[in-house]
DNA sequence: ATAGCTGCAAATGCTTTGCAAGGCC
DNA sequence: GGCCTTGCAAAGCATTTGCAGCTAT
Protein backbone atom coordinates (compact mmCIF):
# COMPACT_ATOMS: atom_id res chain seq x y z
CA UNK A 1 0.00 0.00 0.00
CA UNK A 2 2.75 2.24 0.82
CA UNK A 3 6.60 2.01 1.05
CA UNK A 4 6.54 0.27 3.82
CA UNK A 5 6.43 -3.72 2.50
CA UNK A 6 6.28 -7.29 3.75
CA UNK A 7 7.19 -7.17 7.95
CA UNK A 8 7.73 -4.42 9.98
CA UNK A 9 11.38 -3.83 8.66
CA UNK A 10 11.61 -0.32 10.27
CA UNK A 11 15.43 -0.49 10.22
CA UNK A 12 15.79 -1.11 6.64
CA UNK A 13 13.32 1.43 5.64
CA UNK A 14 15.22 4.06 7.55
CA UNK A 15 18.85 3.04 5.91
CA UNK A 16 17.27 2.87 2.79
CA UNK A 17 16.30 6.78 3.44
CA UNK A 18 19.69 7.23 4.54
CA UNK A 19 18.51 8.04 8.06
CA UNK A 20 20.50 6.37 10.94
CA UNK A 21 17.60 3.64 12.67
CA UNK A 22 17.73 6.17 16.29
CA UNK A 23 15.66 4.26 18.86
CA UNK A 24 13.25 7.61 18.41
CA UNK A 25 13.21 7.30 14.89
CA UNK A 26 12.16 3.85 14.83
CA UNK A 27 9.35 4.32 17.33
CA UNK A 28 8.40 6.92 14.99
CA UNK A 29 8.35 4.54 12.36
CA UNK A 30 6.28 2.20 14.41
CA UNK A 31 3.35 4.45 15.08
CA UNK A 32 3.32 6.19 11.65
CA UNK A 33 3.51 3.38 9.33
CA UNK A 34 2.62 0.38 11.40
CA UNK A 35 -1.23 0.96 11.21
CA UNK A 36 -1.95 1.61 7.69
CA UNK A 37 -2.38 4.87 6.46
CA UNK A 38 -2.68 8.11 9.00
CA UNK A 39 -3.06 11.36 9.28
CA UNK A 40 -1.42 13.21 11.79
CA UNK A 41 0.24 16.70 13.04
CA UNK A 42 3.37 16.56 15.53
CA UNK A 43 1.31 17.60 18.53
CA UNK A 44 -0.93 14.06 18.35
CA UNK A 45 2.43 11.87 17.32
CA UNK A 46 4.11 13.06 20.38
CA UNK A 47 1.01 12.30 22.48
CA UNK A 48 1.03 8.89 21.48
CA UNK A 49 4.95 8.22 22.52
CA UNK A 50 3.83 9.42 25.51
CA UNK A 51 0.80 7.21 25.97
CA UNK A 52 3.10 4.55 25.61
CA UNK A 53 5.38 5.94 28.22
CA UNK A 54 7.83 6.43 25.73
CA UNK A 55 9.70 10.06 26.10
CA UNK A 56 10.90 11.74 22.76
CA UNK A 57 11.11 15.38 22.86
CA UNK A 58 8.30 17.11 20.59
CA UNK A 59 11.25 19.12 18.85
CA UNK A 60 12.60 15.98 17.82
CA UNK A 61 8.82 14.73 16.64
CA UNK A 62 9.14 17.72 14.10
CA UNK A 63 12.55 17.18 13.05
CA UNK A 64 11.76 14.03 12.24
CA UNK A 65 8.53 14.41 10.98
CA UNK A 66 10.85 16.93 8.56
CA UNK A 67 13.33 14.37 7.88
CA UNK A 68 10.93 11.62 6.96
CA UNK A 69 9.48 13.97 4.48
CA UNK A 70 12.29 14.98 2.59
CA UNK A 71 13.05 11.21 2.58
CA UNK A 72 9.72 11.13 0.73
CA UNK A 73 8.25 8.66 3.38
CA UNK A 74 5.64 11.20 3.93
CA UNK A 75 3.62 13.99 2.78
CA UNK A 76 2.66 17.19 4.45
CA UNK A 77 -0.83 18.17 3.62
CA UNK A 78 -1.44 21.83 4.31
CA UNK A 79 -5.31 22.54 5.36
CA UNK A 80 -5.19 23.92 8.87
CA UNK A 81 -3.36 27.38 9.28
CA UNK A 82 -3.00 26.03 12.55
CA UNK A 83 -1.41 22.74 12.09
CA UNK A 84 0.33 20.68 9.98
CA UNK A 85 -0.28 17.58 9.20
CA UNK A 86 1.54 14.99 7.33
CA UNK A 87 0.23 11.89 5.30
CA UNK A 88 1.74 8.67 5.67
CA UNK A 89 -0.23 7.43 2.33
CA UNK A 90 2.28 8.73 -0.79
CA UNK A 91 0.34 7.78 -3.40
CA UNK A 92 -1.77 10.76 -5.66
CA UNK A 93 -4.86 11.23 -3.62
CA UNK A 94 -7.08 13.78 -2.47
CA UNK A 95 -8.53 14.98 1.02
CA UNK A 96 -11.58 15.08 3.71
CA UNK A 97 -11.42 17.78 6.39
CA UNK A 98 -13.73 17.80 8.89
CA UNK A 99 -13.51 20.88 10.22
CA UNK A 100 -14.76 21.29 13.35
CA UNK A 101 -12.94 17.83 14.73
CA UNK A 102 -9.93 18.79 12.72
CA UNK A 103 -9.82 15.04 11.24
CA UNK A 104 -8.09 14.54 8.11
CA UNK A 105 -8.73 11.52 5.97
CA UNK A 106 -8.41 10.29 2.26
CA UNK A 107 -10.68 10.59 -0.40
CA UNK A 108 -12.74 7.42 -0.99
CA UNK A 109 -12.70 5.82 -4.28
CA UNK A 110 -9.07 7.51 -4.96
CA UNK A 111 -8.35 10.17 -7.04
CA UNK A 112 -11.17 12.37 -8.76
CA UNK A 113 -11.18 12.30 -12.30
CA UNK A 114 -10.17 16.41 -12.83
CA UNK A 115 -10.55 16.35 -16.25
CA UNK A 116 -7.94 17.89 -18.02
CA UNK A 117 -4.64 18.87 -16.06
CA UNK A 118 -4.25 22.98 -16.43
CA UNK A 119 -1.56 24.05 -17.74
CA UNK A 120 1.65 25.21 -15.98
CA UNK A 121 2.41 28.63 -17.16
CA UNK A 122 5.94 29.51 -18.80
CA UNK A 123 9.01 28.19 -16.43
CA UNK A 124 7.34 26.19 -14.33
CA UNK A 125 6.20 22.94 -13.53
CA UNK A 126 2.96 21.64 -11.80
CA UNK A 127 4.25 19.79 -8.49
CA UNK A 128 1.13 18.59 -6.74
CA UNK A 129 -2.37 19.12 -7.41
CA UNK A 130 -3.85 19.35 -3.91
CA UNK A 131 -8.06 18.79 -3.35
CA UNK A 132 -9.47 19.17 -0.16
CA UNK A 133 -13.16 19.18 0.76
CA UNK A 134 -13.90 20.45 3.79
CA UNK A 135 -16.30 19.16 6.04
CA UNK A 136 -18.98 20.92 8.03
CA UNK A 137 -21.31 19.26 10.38
CA UNK A 138 -25.05 19.21 8.87
CA UNK A 139 -26.91 21.56 11.19
CA UNK B 1 -17.09 40.80 -10.62
CA UNK B 2 -17.41 40.41 -7.39
CA UNK B 3 -19.49 41.69 -4.85
CA UNK B 4 -17.95 45.52 -5.50
CA UNK B 5 -20.49 46.97 -7.84
CA UNK B 6 -20.36 50.39 -9.69
CA UNK B 7 -18.05 53.13 -8.26
CA UNK B 8 -16.20 52.28 -5.14
CA UNK B 9 -18.77 52.81 -3.14
CA UNK B 10 -17.02 51.63 0.18
CA UNK B 11 -18.78 53.13 2.28
CA UNK B 12 -22.46 51.34 1.10
CA UNK B 13 -20.58 47.79 0.76
CA UNK B 14 -19.24 48.25 4.50
CA UNK B 15 -22.50 49.38 5.59
CA UNK B 16 -24.73 46.66 3.99
CA UNK B 17 -22.12 44.35 5.51
CA UNK B 18 -23.20 45.66 8.89
CA UNK B 19 -19.64 47.01 9.41
CA UNK B 20 -19.39 50.63 10.81
CA UNK B 21 -17.17 52.53 7.52
CA UNK B 22 -14.55 53.57 9.69
CA UNK B 23 -11.46 54.99 8.12
CA UNK B 24 -9.43 52.14 8.55
CA UNK B 25 -12.01 49.71 6.64
CA UNK B 26 -12.60 51.99 4.04
CA UNK B 27 -8.77 52.36 3.26
CA UNK B 28 -8.77 48.69 3.54
CA UNK B 29 -11.77 48.24 1.52
CA UNK B 30 -10.09 50.67 -1.38
CA UNK B 31 -6.66 48.62 -0.85
CA UNK B 32 -8.28 45.06 -1.40
CA UNK B 33 -11.20 45.95 -4.01
CA UNK B 34 -9.80 48.42 -5.42
CA UNK B 35 -8.00 46.94 -8.25
CA UNK B 36 -9.75 43.37 -9.30
CA UNK B 37 -9.12 40.32 -7.67
CA UNK B 38 -6.35 40.07 -5.54
CA UNK B 39 -4.22 37.47 -3.32
CA UNK B 40 -3.14 38.98 -0.47
CA UNK B 41 -1.78 38.53 3.34
CA UNK B 42 -1.76 40.66 6.46
CA UNK B 43 1.64 41.36 6.28
CA UNK B 44 1.51 42.24 2.45
CA UNK B 45 -1.78 44.31 3.27
CA UNK B 46 0.15 46.22 6.34
CA UNK B 47 3.31 46.89 4.06
CA UNK B 48 1.03 48.71 1.24
CA UNK B 49 -0.40 50.98 3.98
CA UNK B 50 2.46 52.08 4.96
CA UNK B 51 3.58 52.90 1.86
CA UNK B 52 1.27 54.78 1.15
CA UNK B 53 2.68 56.95 4.20
CA UNK B 54 -1.23 55.87 6.20
CA UNK B 55 -1.07 54.11 9.24
CA UNK B 56 -3.04 51.18 10.57
CA UNK B 57 -1.96 48.72 13.03
CA UNK B 58 -0.86 44.70 11.99
CA UNK B 59 -3.54 44.02 14.73
CA UNK B 60 -6.06 46.10 12.78
CA UNK B 61 -5.30 44.59 9.75
CA UNK B 62 -5.71 41.43 11.31
CA UNK B 63 -8.90 42.03 12.70
CA UNK B 64 -10.63 43.68 9.45
CA UNK B 65 -9.24 40.81 7.55
CA UNK B 66 -11.11 38.66 9.44
CA UNK B 67 -14.13 40.64 10.21
CA UNK B 68 -14.59 41.50 6.41
CA UNK B 69 -14.08 37.58 5.90
CA UNK B 70 -16.82 36.67 8.47
CA UNK B 71 -18.99 39.32 6.62
CA UNK B 72 -18.27 37.32 3.28
CA UNK B 73 -16.44 39.99 1.56
CA UNK B 74 -13.85 37.65 1.41
CA UNK B 75 -12.76 34.13 1.29
CA UNK B 76 -9.50 32.71 3.46
CA UNK B 77 -7.30 30.78 1.27
CA UNK B 78 -4.60 27.85 3.12
CA UNK B 79 -2.26 27.12 1.41
CA UNK B 80 0.89 28.45 3.33
CA UNK B 81 1.34 26.63 6.72
CA UNK B 82 3.44 29.92 7.57
CA UNK B 83 1.09 32.68 6.28
CA UNK B 84 -2.50 33.00 5.83
CA UNK B 85 -3.83 34.48 1.95
CA UNK B 86 -7.16 36.51 1.69
CA UNK B 87 -8.70 36.53 -1.73
CA UNK B 88 -11.07 39.17 -2.80
CA UNK B 89 -12.59 37.36 -5.72
CA UNK B 90 -15.62 34.94 -3.76
CA UNK B 91 -16.98 32.89 -7.04
CA UNK B 92 -16.29 29.31 -6.77
CA UNK B 93 -12.77 28.78 -7.84
CA UNK B 94 -8.83 27.02 -8.03
CA UNK B 95 -6.26 28.60 -7.32
CA UNK B 96 -2.03 28.22 -8.88
CA UNK B 97 0.63 28.69 -6.05
CA UNK B 98 3.94 29.46 -6.69
CA UNK B 99 5.81 28.04 -4.07
CA UNK B 100 8.98 29.65 -4.22
CA UNK B 101 7.81 32.93 -4.57
CA UNK B 102 4.63 32.49 -2.29
CA UNK B 103 2.37 33.96 -4.83
CA UNK B 104 -1.08 33.11 -4.90
CA UNK B 105 -3.43 33.71 -8.50
CA UNK B 106 -6.74 32.72 -10.08
CA UNK B 107 -6.32 29.47 -12.09
CA UNK B 108 -7.21 30.43 -14.89
CA UNK B 109 -10.30 29.49 -16.99
CA UNK B 110 -12.41 29.37 -14.10
CA UNK B 111 -13.03 26.31 -12.25
CA UNK B 112 -11.87 22.68 -13.27
CA UNK B 113 -14.74 20.38 -13.91
CA UNK B 114 -13.93 17.73 -11.55
CA UNK B 115 -16.32 14.86 -12.83
CA UNK B 116 -18.68 13.84 -9.91
CA UNK B 117 -18.33 15.47 -6.78
CA UNK B 118 -17.54 13.19 -3.92
CA UNK B 119 -20.46 12.47 -1.38
CA UNK B 120 -20.37 14.29 1.82
CA UNK B 121 -20.12 11.30 4.63
CA UNK B 122 -23.08 10.77 7.05
CA UNK B 123 -23.85 13.56 9.34
CA UNK B 124 -22.14 16.12 7.42
CA UNK B 125 -22.23 18.68 4.55
CA UNK B 126 -19.14 19.80 1.85
CA UNK B 127 -18.51 23.78 2.91
CA UNK B 128 -15.95 23.85 -0.01
CA UNK B 129 -14.05 22.13 -2.90
CA UNK B 130 -10.64 23.64 -2.57
CA UNK B 131 -8.13 23.08 -5.03
CA UNK B 132 -4.52 24.21 -5.45
CA UNK B 133 -2.09 23.41 -7.99
CA UNK B 134 1.03 24.29 -6.86
CA UNK B 135 3.85 25.00 -8.63
CA UNK B 136 7.85 25.12 -8.73
CA UNK B 137 9.98 26.97 -10.71
CA UNK B 138 12.04 24.81 -13.88
CA UNK B 139 15.01 23.91 -12.93
C1' DA C 1 36.64 8.25 16.13
C1' DT C 2 33.39 10.93 13.99
C1' DA C 3 29.61 12.39 11.79
C1' DG C 4 25.05 12.43 12.76
C1' DC C 5 21.13 12.67 16.37
C1' DT C 6 18.64 14.07 20.34
C1' DG C 7 16.89 16.96 23.98
C1' DC C 8 16.18 20.91 26.12
C1' DA C 9 15.29 25.57 26.38
C1' DA C 10 15.28 29.65 24.10
C1' DA C 11 14.06 32.04 20.02
C1' DT C 12 11.03 32.93 16.16
C1' DG C 13 7.20 34.47 13.58
C1' DC C 14 2.57 34.81 12.65
C1' DT C 15 -1.60 35.71 14.84
C1' DT C 16 -4.79 36.86 18.67
C1' DT C 17 -6.25 39.29 22.80
C1' DG C 18 -6.97 42.78 26.62
C1' DC C 19 -7.95 47.07 27.53
C1' DA C 20 -7.81 52.14 27.42
C1' DA C 21 -8.63 55.75 24.21
C1' DG C 22 -10.99 57.27 20.12
C1' DG C 23 -14.66 57.64 16.53
C1' DC C 24 -19.29 56.71 14.30
C1' DC C 25 -24.37 57.07 14.68
C1' DG D 1 -23.88 59.30 24.85
C1' DG D 2 -23.35 54.72 23.92
C1' DC D 3 -21.37 51.29 21.65
C1' DC D 4 -18.40 49.69 18.26
C1' DT D 5 -13.36 50.18 16.75
C1' DT D 6 -8.72 50.96 17.04
C1' DG D 7 -4.03 50.66 18.64
C1' DC D 8 -0.62 49.13 21.19
C1' DA D 9 1.74 45.94 23.71
C1' DA D 10 1.56 41.69 25.60
C1' DA D 11 0.22 37.04 25.26
C1' DG D 12 -0.29 32.78 22.58
C1' DC D 13 0.93 28.90 19.98
C1' DA D 14 2.94 26.00 16.68
C1' DT D 15 7.25 25.45 15.00
C1' DT D 16 12.40 26.06 14.55
C1' DT D 17 17.05 26.59 16.18
C1' DG D 18 21.48 26.47 18.95
C1' DC D 19 24.26 23.79 21.27
C1' DA D 20 26.03 20.37 24.57
C1' DG D 21 25.88 15.64 25.16
C1' DC D 22 24.86 11.06 23.20
C1' DT D 23 24.91 7.24 19.62
C1' DA D 24 25.25 4.57 15.37
C1' DT D 25 28.68 2.97 12.30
Amino acid sequence: MNIMQKNDDWLSVLRRAGLRPTRQRLALCRLLFGKGDRHITAETLHGEIQEEGLSISLATVYNTLHQFTDARLLKQVVVDPTRTYFDTNLSDHHHFFFEKEGVLCDLPGGKIDMGPTPEAPDGTRIESVDVIVRLASVV
